[in-house]
DNA sequence: AGCGTCTCCTGCTTGC
DNA sequence: TGCAAGCAGGAGACGC
């Protein structure tokens, strides 16, 4: 599920119904996510009040008021949901995996949900710099204005794997994951397969190609998201932005460009599914 | 430094 | 139908 276009929806979720509320409580279903909560989580988070929540590629930073910090990461199947203390109804199935409750001073319940638990959560200590680590090994964000040509073609030039691979790679852009990294290379029209290091030759390829990532997540966080499996925002409503696909998911289906009659090809690279058109991506 | 491989977990799809 | 293998949006640890 969630690549940036996600993560900034369900921050922006998040945002909505946390922000100058409260902890009441904290109650904790399953300990054992990809890193264990830790035994004081409850009573760090408990009546603090959230000031802000920022992103940073595709983790989420929730600010207290008592300056301590919480880091999120969803994992592969993260996502919250928010019930209220009236219904406690989630309207979305049932709650096998919802592995933590946030109970709000607003009446709000913000569950997280996460099927295959990759996801997690830290607390971060006053004063402490996993925040500041955090944003020099993950790079720039691929929205930043940051994220332009010169940047890239210096990120790239001594890369010998494939494009699509230094794609997903954090420390080099932030946010872009598997779906993105092949919607964005089939609109800028370059192969997956291409050396890193020689397309960093060709400023006017690289170019096209942010533009073309910053062009693909603009638009997918303005439908909502990829709901692929389990994909929703915090109400449980789905994204649409698979319906706009021209490439993942779609092996040897036809290429959507106008007057191309080739198969959209599936192969694997550093062990994930790569989606391209070998007629448009040269 | 950079690359490939393995691993965490559950559920759905595919093939025999 | 039943079962097992294979695959899935991520990223950190490891060896080379």
């Amino acid at each position: 599920m969630p690549e940036l276009p996600e993560v900034e929806i369900i921050k922006n979720n998040l945002s909505e119904y946390m922000i100058g509320n409260e902890f009441i409580s904290i109650k904790i279903n399953t300990s054992k996510l990809r890193y264990k909560i830790p035994h004081n989580f409850d009573e760090t988070i408990k009546n603090s009040k959230v000031i802000k929540i920022e992103r940073i590629a595709k983790y989420i930073i929730i600010y207290l008021s008592n300056e301590f910090k919480i880091l999120v990461h969803l994992g592969m199947t993260g996502n919250f949901l928010i019930s209220t203390q009236k219904t406690h109804s989630l309207g979305n199935g049932p709650g096998k995996h919802i592995h933590l409750k946030f109970f709000m001073t607003n009446n709000v319940i913000i569950n997280y949900h996460d099927i295959r638990k990759f996801g997690f959560f830290k607390i971060i200590y006053p004063d402490n710099l996993v925040l500041e680590n955090l944003k020099k090994n993950v790079g720039i964000d691929a929205l930043s204005s940051k994220f332009n040509t010169k940047y890239l073609m210096y990120k790239l030039k001594n890369r010998t794997g494939n494009i699509k691979t230094s794609l997903l790679n954090q420390s080099i852009v932030g946010g872009i994951g598997n779906i993105y990294a092949s919607e964005s290379l089939f609109r800028a029209k370059i192969s997956p397969l291409t050396i890193s290091k020689n397309l960093a030759n060709d400023k006017k390829k690289i170019t096209k190609l942010i533009s073309a990532i910053k062009y693909i997540l603009a638009d997918a966080i303005n439908v909502g998201g990829s709901t692929i499996k389990n994909h929703t925002n915090i109400k449980g409503e789905s994204g649409y932005f698979q319906y706009k696909f021209n490439v993942y998911n779609r092996e040897q289906m036809k290429c959507k460009r106008l007057g191309c009659n080739s198969l959209i090809l599936k192969i694997n690279q550093s062990g994930r599914s790569t989606f391209y058109c070998e007629s448009c991506q040269k």
